[in-house]
DNA sequence: ATTACTAATTCACGAGTAA
DNA sequence: TTTACTCGTGAATTAGTAA
């Protein structure tokens, strides 16, 4: 990817033609200007840009390939792989309990995830720092556990994501949203009782990630 | 950005130590071995990347500099104007209205969106090919309308963003997620009867783009 | 085999300048 | 003013080769 293409690209070429000459253009990118004519003829030539009157506008061929570019950065850096969370266990307000004993929701668990869900979600205070994380995981698409009405209540759909809790229990991240947790909270459900299994407590350390596979 | 690091960074090498022979990159990026040893050794030299016993490890440089090109890459292709979403209006569920009437909540948006809520939300259904928009909206910093607690029964956090509303209403979409729509279903709200002042009724098509300044 | 040096060559850069 | 050409210089590349 070009440095011209990404000068442009910042400069919205993409979106309406840029006016510019290329005097100013250079200089923004430390070249002379005989350097980033003779470049934006190349350019042209390639079909990645479009000049009329003056105006530089970016061609698809030119977005495209920022696209997969950005694309594949973004699988390297973060995708690919797994996104690692780690917290503190903090106090449920019995409202997973309360949900999870709930029989549509239940089924649907075991539809869509697999396993039979413990009656209760343990809930993980985040640092921060991690928050940017989880609205990247949310952004990834989710296993939706449908929402239903039932005697004239709505009881609303549930995202969820796999999760491997503790590096030995699979689980899931549930966002209930219906939760009264801000963004530093997030609940994890499982088959069994997670405090147990992994012998913690409120206030107690535990890491869990999400795996991602080509999203 | 080089495109050595790219290379190294499609392989993992900021996870964990690649092993591979300077002809077999080089060739990965269509260059001569020499230039890739070359260019190689300029990189140690600048801090970018590490080379342990024939392994390439990109440092925190290098990763820092990957991550702040992608995210302008990703301001640039899908930040910085707005989102634009377009859709068919559908028929409530009278949800929007209930809740838009309980004080706590019509408090809450008044003070964190600045206008007094008509007692109602428009839902409009979005085309598949927008999902992926709003699943990008969604991972913006929202503004957050508090849940609480009444009488012993939860009430959540609504997330929203300012919104503009058939070109000239200014509203928000809201994301209440105890609502039973799917993805497909968007929710909007403005200071109005939306359907009232742009003369419309379900079925009929409507616009709104959501801007996002910096994030 | 491998990496990296030296030398030959190519090609990109910017100064000068025409249009 | 602007853009883009020519051309001399130097940097970047590859071939050859040593280690």
């Amino acid at each position: 990817m070009d440095e011209i293409l990404l000068l442009l690209l910042s400069k919205r070429a993409h979106k309406e033609p840029l006016h510019a000459t290329t005097r100013a253009l250079a200089a923004e990118l430390g070249i002379s200007q005989q350097s980033f004519s003779r470049k934006a003829i190349g350019l042209v030539s390639c079909g990645y840009i479009k000049r009329e009157g003056g105006a530089y506008l970016l061609t698809k061929k030119a977005i495209e390939e920022a696209k997969s570019l950005q694309k594949a950065l973004s699988d390297s850096l973060f995708g690919g792989a797994r996104l690692d969370f780690g917290g503190r266990v903090v106090r449920g307000l019995g409202q997973g309990k309360k949900f999870l004993s709930i029989p549509k929701y239940k089924k649907g668990v075991e539809k869509e995830l697999g396993f039979s869900p413990f009656p209760g979600t343990l809930n993980v205070n985040i640092p921060p720092e991690e928050i940017e994380l989880r609205l990247r995981l949310k952004s990834k698409n989710p296993i939706i556990i449908k929402g239903f009405v039932q005697k004239g209540k709505t009881y609303g759909p549930i995202l969820a994501y796999p999760a491997l809790i503790g590096e030995c229990i699979r689980g899931a991240v549930i966002f209930p949203d219906r939760s009264v947790h801000g963004l530093s909270v997030m609940e994890l459900i499982a088959p069994m009782d997670i405090k147990k299994k992994l012998r913690i407590r409120d206030g107690d350390s535990i890491s869990f990630s999400v795996e991602c596979e080509g999203c």
